[in-house]
DNA sequence: CGCCCATCATACTCGCCAGTATAGCATCCC
DNA sequence: GGGATGCTATACTGGCGAGTATGATGGGCG
């Protein structure tokens, strides 16, 4: 009856939401759940869990409320999906850096990579901010245990260079805060200041970890003319 | 009417409040308003800004909410106020590091231990974690202009230490955010582990970021496949 | 003593929002 | 064509929590 395909008239917008073209390929709920995650990250990730409402969300779908209730249960569990799928990416990052024939520190420095690019994804923030306070006990011991593997496995790397020469003498359990802190803290400021990609971002962090501030005797130092420090070189160079 | 003084019953909390032995002496209000503060402070920190009710804030100090807003306009201000405290001490660290007669990698570290400390303190979450998105956008302004005034503050101390030839060359703004954002991460897990220190805990990641992971030629390296013993504790000896 | 002001409690209002009841419409299969 | 089933909208409920109206109490001070 009615002409199914006059959905032209608006131009449409950068993401596309299944029901736009909708009634030709019914059949495929999966799409749709998905599409749901994600646009329930996108909400959170502009406006906040708390800020963001399940109307919000079905709005930027162009659908309602019940639709949205129709491939999720609660509000709580779309925080939990958009969580998971952030952390699964990380687990591959694990998978993989297992494989490489390097040291300890390269595998590491790769699960870095991978982690950056994770955390300024578009579940980075799901995945990062998913507080414990905002979900039920069950979910939040969930989600602690997902976090606490992660950063068990970094830990893990750390150990492993320590003993195979290839990272500095260094508390493990420190370090990996350290590094699991700079990483996640991404999905503060990036959402604000997109200028570099997340691998950039990520290769950025590494070589700074890695490399440390305090220079090193090899390395090219641009001896700058610029009015030499005088004094107490030693005082907190330790 | 009521006797307002048969509160033994119960075990008296950890921190003391003014009203307890209220009647005395009425005139301290600033004093009052400063107990509010803090014991927002402390209730965000446990529940977040969100999950806490002005009700509990008002319970936590054994009073009722129109007590609470007798002191303070609004929710949101609260947040705000614990956020300048927070803020605060961190533009002091700033102030006391520039009479430092050292290199400005010193003086980055000295801040980065203040930092630290900060961070761990009763208002490290309120600080690190108050969300534009939940503000005013006056406010919301206002804290912007702060966090930035601090992110400018140690991108500037990089750029020093990059022109006196105490910091390893790098990208100042790559690296002011992965320094911050390590320490302010702290807030996120500092909660539920207190094993160390605010300053032990700053000290460690500053060891970290200006040595590195990898290791450095004229430091003890123990050769290969030997067991790495005491890992931990030069790592805290600072 | 009686007024004023500071301080606080009881008891509300009011809006937002998660979640739901119900019903409408389409398609598929017989 | 007549269910059955998948998907969606309209229109509601119920509770929580920010903020407030009102008024009690009690001390300071003339």
């Amino acid at each position: 009856m009615n002409n199914r395909r006059t959905n032209g008239s608006k131009s449409a917008p950068a993401l596309a939401s299944p029901w736009r073209t909708s009634r030709e390929r019914l059949r495929d709920r999966e799409l749709k759940r998905d599409a749901v995650i994600r646009a329930a990250a996108r909400e959170f990730n502009r406006k906040g869990y708390h800020n963001t409402s399940l109307d919000d969300i079905a709005a930027a779908l162009e659908v309602t409320k019940p639709t949205v209730y129709y491939y999720v249960t609660s509000k709580e569990q779309l925080l939990f999906e958009c969580f998971v799928a952030g952390v699964e990416q990380i687990r591959v990052a694990f998978r993989e850096a297992r494989q490489l024939p390097v040291p300890a520190r390269g595998r590491l420095s790769a699960v870095l990579r991978h982690y950056g690019e994770a955390v300024a994804s578009e579940f980075g923030w799901c995945m990062v901010r998913a507080e414990d306070q905002d979900l039920s006990p069950a979910m939040s011991r969930h989600i602690k245990s997902l976090k606490s593997e992660i950063d068990q496995g970094i830990r893990r790397l750390v150990r492993e260079g320590l003993q195979d020469g290839s990272i500095e003498p260094c508390d493990p359990k420190m370090t990996a805060f350290a590094l699991a802190g700079a990483l996640n803290w991404i999905a503060h400021w990036y959402r604000e200041d997109q200028s570099l990609t997340g691998a950039q971002i990520a290769a950025a962090f590494v070589t700074i970890f890695e490399g440390g501030l305090r220079p090193r005797r090899g390395s090219l130092r641009i001896e700058s003319r610029a009015r030499p420090r005088r004094r107490t070189r030693d005082a907190l160079a330790r």
